[in-house]
DNA sequence: TGACATGGCTAATGGGATTAGCTAACATGC
DNA sequence: GCATGTTAGCTAATCCCATTAGCCATGTCA
């Protein structure tokens, strides 16, 4: 029985591929193990369980969609910038379902590593956002936004959801330049429009 | 041994509350035959299968959230409107998360009955775009620009990627300011951003 | 070369989905 | 009230996947 030599990395490059291939929900050790040529318990050298997998795959995603971020950002500031983050992002979503739905779950309590590269994602969002002068609870704000809408269509779009004939690519647009024009102007939300502060008392600046 | 009394309807609501409180991914039949009192293949008879189970849920979840919608957006019309309606969309998401993550599938090719009902969610939108004088292709892209936005935030949310902290409420604010912003601005995406069209030739309007 | 660590394997366990087939409960007509 | 047919819930059985235990060959390294 020749070594098929294995190893963590591997496995978790390999179980991308495939949950890129067949879906994150559709990704099984038993999969894993034919697409590598190995038997089941195999992978139990390398992996310590399904899950463990799971967040392998998520690291790489969120190391790799980092990457692909912080190009698209490189030499680009403003609306620029913004836009070019926003086409890299769709297009790795889009080239990279599996990986993509894989960065969604948060860092669990002890995840330190998937923080911290969770965390250079949002400094290359932060660096787009101090191209429209925000900082701070803006910039908090802000990232939520952006995230919240670039996330919210290529989940949508990736779940089939957009049911109509007009083009996808142009809606895209049209939520880019929303984003736009909202990082644009922006300013406090009327303190008139937040519900009572559940807790710390009344703020005096909304963010 | 007595009849538990089930139907189809009722099993539903039950997976329904069940999974609002486990989750999503977590629903099985098993759990769902132990709530309800009886043994798991008792359930084969009011349902076909666990995807069947999780059509059922879906398909009252939408009629559900139509209803939720269509509430807050009666007499009421632009701003007002879209701020009530973002603002019943996000508690409706929190408050059965389960349900909620179950409406975002879209209708596969049989699903006749489920498209209908989405449709009827967007009805509701649709009217509250009116409100901001936005129809045809515009709606469109409208509809696909606040789903998305409205969808991501609450995701995201859920999946506890919200870390700062910063009340999120706020930014929920912030994100329903840009939507408004956006829509009573809207105008057509300068075709020069748009990627060159894949199919039917270049479009005279963008939409 | 020989001992050790380790990767891949087989066997076994446990849980969930699904199907087949039994039987008691209910409805209905007499 | 009783015969009859339908059907809901049950047990038993099958299959697939995750996970663990323990065997053994491979490769390393003194």
């Amino acid at each position: 029985m020749p070594r098929a030599g294995l190893s963590r990395s591997i496995v978790i490059s390999e179980a991308a591929e495939l949950v890129d291939e067949v879906g994150w929900e559709q990704l099984t050790m038993a999969s894993v193990a034919d697409r590598l040529g190995v038997r089941l318990p195999s992978l139990y050298k390398h992996i310590g369980s399904l899950d463990d997998l799971r967040r392998g795959i998520g690291l790489l995603a969120l190391a790799e969609l980092r990457d692909v971020l912080a190009s698209a950002a490189i030499g680009r500031s403003g609306p620029d910038a913004l836009r070019e983050v926003a086409l890299a992002y769709g297009a790795y979503a889009r080239a990279h379902p599996g990986r993509y739905a894989s960065t969604v779950a948060a860092p669990g309590p002890g995840e330190v590593e998937r923080a911290e590269v969770a965390g250079r994602v949002l400094e290359v969002v932060f660096a787009v956002l101090a191209g429209y002068g925000l900082a701070g609870d803006d910039a908090v704000h802000a990232t939520r936004v952006m995230r919240a809408a670039l996330h919210g269509f290529v989940t949508l779009e990736a779940g089939g959801g957009f049911g109509m004939p007009q083009d996808i690519a142009v809606s895209y647009e049209y939520l880019i330049r929303t984003l736009d024009e909202s990082l644009a102007r922006w300013n406090p939300v009327e303190a008139a429009h937040v519900p009572p502060p559940r807790r710390r008392g009344p703020r005096a600046s909304p963010a």
